[in-house]
DNA sequence: TAATTAGTTCTTTTATTGCAGAACCAAAAA
DNA sequence: TTTTTGGTTCTGCAATAAAAGAACTAATTA
């Protein structure tokens, strides 16, 4: 085994980690996603994500799990080996961005039921509400075009 | 005191509370920006939103407090009152969807670090990775283009 | 001057998360 | 058939977050 990193890499591994945990990843998760995006190495097996992470089995596990799941991650198996080899789904980001497109979609149909629900005694409140929601359809929509646009290119 | 909610504004206020909590918010100052943006009376005292709550002064201080420098709130005064009014300051979805896309400036820095950081010996993953913050300089860009110009309607 | 109002701040309690360590399991190898 | 490999699942502990409650404070009023 025996993997090494540079102090740079790292640095980076927890720099990058960092950033990941504030967008709701557990730490161990957030490590494991940034080695794999960090190494030279493309792919890394259980065992050796543990060693140089320095995680126990069951925090490993369960931060692979949660990222396959999320397609953070991916994973191939070699001919006659039972192992699984990890490696970073960076083209998630994209897919990500979409499903987080859809949470918002989300958010505004709960802010439509609000403003339907509203009195009538608040008519200025209410409009700032309407223009809201219609902004974020906006939103929503401009960007999936965004989107669609670049991957045209 | 003594302020009503109808049955569907509780269950709109808990509602909109949960998706709130995803977004990282802490229960309590959810349900503060909750009742605020669902109930009919548009302006709430400390006291009173402790009471229809049924949270603490500790809970109800720190959640005002958090909803204000987050600018999700805003609050007013009346002559000869020491009271604060406090109200749902809905405006401040564009300002925080903004903010939103300056995190993702963050994010990408350290992706042009990570980048500049890897071994040559994958190219393919390494122009993947590249195109990548491509994408996301490009999407920035055009997300902040859809907000001015709706602002401009 | 004492009491009330409108909160804030500090301390304690409770709930939740994240992880370690051990037990466990199924497939493959010895 | 026992052992090893490549994990998963369960139990318990430590750290952190959220909220309660009580003590505190600065203005205002009685």
């Amino acid at each position: 085994m025996d993997i090494k990193l540079t102090d740079r890499q790292k640095e980076l591994i927890e720099r990058y980690g960092v950033i990941q945990e504030q967008f709701g990843m557990s730490p161990a998760a957030s490590r494991v996603n940034s080695l794999l995006t960090v190494a030279d190495q493309p792919e890394f097996t259980f065992d050796e994500i543990r060693e140089v992470l320095g995680l126990s089995k069951s925090a490993t596990s369960n931060a692979i799990n949660t990222l396959l799941t999320m397609d953070y991650i991916g994973y191939r198996t070699k001919m006659g080996e039972r192992k699984r080899y990890f490696y970073s789904q960076l083209d998630q980001w994209k897919d990500s961005l979409k499903k987080n497109l859809n949470g918002f979609k989300e958010y505004n149909k709960t802010m439509k039921e609000i403003l339907n629900e509203r009195t009538s005694e608040t008519p200025s409140y209410n409009s700032k509400l309407e223009e809201l929601t219609q902004f974020m359809d906006y939103y929503m929509e401009e960007a999936n075009k965004i989107i669609n646009n670049w991957e045209k290119k």
